[in-house]
DNA sequence: CTGTATCCGCATGGATACTG
DNA sequence: CAGTATCCATGCGGATACAG
């Protein structure tokens, strides 16, 4: 169900410590949520393969941001009684529709970087440097 | 527009530090950007009435995400060389086109946040972490 | 295999003082 | 009015060691 109650910070509205976009940028705003949201896409996918499809991320990571997604109702959790123990995550009902807003999010990010980078090359007055090399002074 | 297939990390393709994913996410993943980004929704608006508009964010943070924004090209900053300056900013076209995503996201937050909520209960009030009170196939 | 526990560097961001 | 500069508390997230 939805509230047609006009809170939205898009429209203007003033920030409140409980409103939906603070929340839910306090959600998937880390570093790994999203990945972890991608690479369950299809069913259920054991820790040890997360890790694998994920490069990069700690075991701390992995498993503290999965806690926090099926603490939310994202994700579920399934642990298999065998010998060597194994558990399965996947993607809720309420985690598989978080997709749609989140791809959303990343085509405006692929049709716009391009733009987003020469911005920042002529904001920075650099005239030759390739994008995405920052430098710090 | 763009065909956005490439590596979408929603399809579970590896992450990689230049994905969309990542990119979009560190842009407007912390506290203000999109709050900033709502408060420009009506045209230009002053620095003072931006910092009147979003309740509780510091100078330094307005100053300092809404220069990330000028030189992402989402923000065009304007100077009115007054006798007490006035500065006023506005999203540009790029800036504009970043609503709708942002807007789809606040929108899955609003109606599912209720959800988010039970299942966090549920989740702390049990004692093991498999709560199954939100979801079942 | 799937975690938990601990230490710790570093970036984020708040508070404050000062400037043009 | 619209910043800039500085100090500093907090917490995210990485590395490592250990456990069920």
């Amino acid at each position: 169900m939805v509230t047609t109650r006009s809170e939205s910070v898009l429209d203007g509205n003033p920030y409140r410590a409980d409103c939906p976009s603070r929340r839910i940028l306090d959600r998937i705003g880390d570093r790994w949520t999203v990945l972890i949201v991608g690479a369950l896409h299809d069913g259920d996918v054991r820790f040890s393969e997360l890790r694998r499809r994920i490069e990069g991320i700690s075991q701390k990571m992995l498993t503290q941001t999965l806690r926090g997604l099926e603490r939310d109702g994202l994700v579920r959790r399934t642990v298999h009684p065998e010998v060597p123990v194994r558990v399965e995550y996947s993607l809720t009902e309420a985690g598989r529709t978080l997709r749609e807003p989140l791809r959303a999010l990343e085509e405006w990010s692929i049709a716009h970087l391009g733009d987003v980078s020469v911005s920042q090359d002529a904001y920075d007055g650099a005239d030759g440097p390739p994008p995405a090399a920052a430098e710090r002074p």
